[in-house]
DNA sequence: ATTTATTATAGGTCTGACCTATATCACTTT
DNA sequence: AAAGTGATATAGGTCAGACCTATAATAAAT
């Protein structure tokens, strides 16, 4: 018959604990950085056992809250990644043979033109002062292929960032992540200078708001991703 | 002097652990459905306490690997769900206003319209089987405001399955589940019965494979659930 | 036949003990 | 002075065993 309440959801205290605590976190009434308190001291506060508080720690250690080390000077350190957790998730779908590359691809040709066109709407000094401050720092390592890659990664991520969605910029975050770890996880100082001159390029078509422009030139970088993604995948051994 | 070894990773029980199960699980070892042993019962084959395996199954919890169901017949139920940590993430951003309706509103008007069209060109027969079981089911219980709801999210869950990319399902996924958890959290059968109705449109170009039409509904839907939002946010006091 | 106690199950929590890795500092040794 | 050695305190890691609580199934009562 007709069901007049839907059955709501009872949670552990480790899942209460978790969230509280990942609430904290994410709302910067605890840096990231800092130190919790022990676990110890933790179950006191929170008026639990320590078992209670160890498993919320497992929780929020594999979402990639925190991060801990024994020890004197040890404890649980705030370490917040957003986008972590998705990460995590294709990684082992990835390990798993569940998605391919051409996947992540798809995914990308699907919406970081629609990033590309709100960065370009929405471009805020601030922004282009970031962009330029990348700019900067790369072209002082431009025989580092290292972190010209970093770079390169980090280019497209102040980009999801400037869409103004902070889904589209996790999502890209960890496809980004995800695609560095299973496809490029090679060095090629050539192709990263090239790439960085291709992105310089996309900045400006974005700063100066030039959509089409912009988009354009997205498609040239992925061609130009997708061409040496090909040839290196091809010279390595089966 | 030259190092001979270099430090190893140690992983606590409770991690080594849960990568073992998980491992079974995705090599399908243990299958989506069936129990594990009990908490108990694993401590003693695995030589650990209860509070090890207790801390694993925090871990797996959390990645979505499991399921727990307090009482007889309950225990630890293997359910793959790989979006789950997603969902969390997604939620805890929400909950304190990092990201608004309005914000997974636009990311769904960008990419479920790909999805639709992924769908109608790869459409296959048990694809076909699978909606037309799940309108069967919704019509049977067509008075029950929280079958139908839940059935009409599924019903995008499906296309987005039929969709072929295992990443946008699960990004679909979670911001179905996210969406349905901070705006949807009421019941109104009327609504969810005009809705249900759009779905079986949709569904019907989209097996026809006329991707114009099926995009056409597609908004046709958001467009509805959009009015019905703002009409119910409208009278909910500030 | 339906409702209401009862009971067994399996997860949830607590307590308090002991183990182990590591940073620090004091003490040698070279 | 530099480098190795050892003691110590810290804080996480593990363990054992107890008791609490929700729930499915069964039995008893209506």
């Amino acid at each position: 018959m007709k069901k007049m309440f839907e059955p709501f959801k009872k949670k552990r205290y480790s899942e209460q604990i978790a969230s509280l605590i990942q609430k904290k976190i994410i709302k910067e009434d605890i840096l990231v950085g800092s130190r919790l308190p022990t676990e110890r001291q933790l179950a006191e506060d929170l008026n639990v056992s320590r078992a209670v508080v160890r498993e919320a720690l497992r929780i929020l250690d594999s979402l990639g809250h925190i991060q801990i080390k024994k020890g004197p000077k040890g404890g649980i350190f705030v370490s917040n990644v957003y986008h972590k957790p998705i990460s995590v998730s294709l990684k082992t779908m990835a390990d798993n043979g569940q998605i391919t590359v051409d996947d992540i691809w798809d995914v990308r040709l699907n919406f970081e033109p629609y990033i590309i066109m709100k960065a370009a709407k929405n471009a805020k000094k601030e922004d282009i002062i970031k962009l330029n401050s990348l700019f900067k720092d790369a072209e002082m390592h431009f025989d580092d292929p290292v972190y010209l890659k970093n770079k390169n990664i980090e280019f497209h991520v102040i980009l999801a960032n400037m869409s103004g969605n902070p889904i589209l910029s996790i999502f890209t975050k960890a496809l980004l992540e995800i695609l560095a770890e299973v496809a490029f996880n090679f060095l090629d100082l050539t192709f990263e200078q090239n790439l960085f001159n291709i992105h310089k390029e996309l900045a400006e078509a974005i700063t100066k708001r030039k959509t089409k422009e912009a988009k354009r030139l997205f498609y040239k970088d992925m061609d130009f991703l997708k061409n040496h993604l090909q040839k290196s995948l091809s010279t390595k051994k089966k």
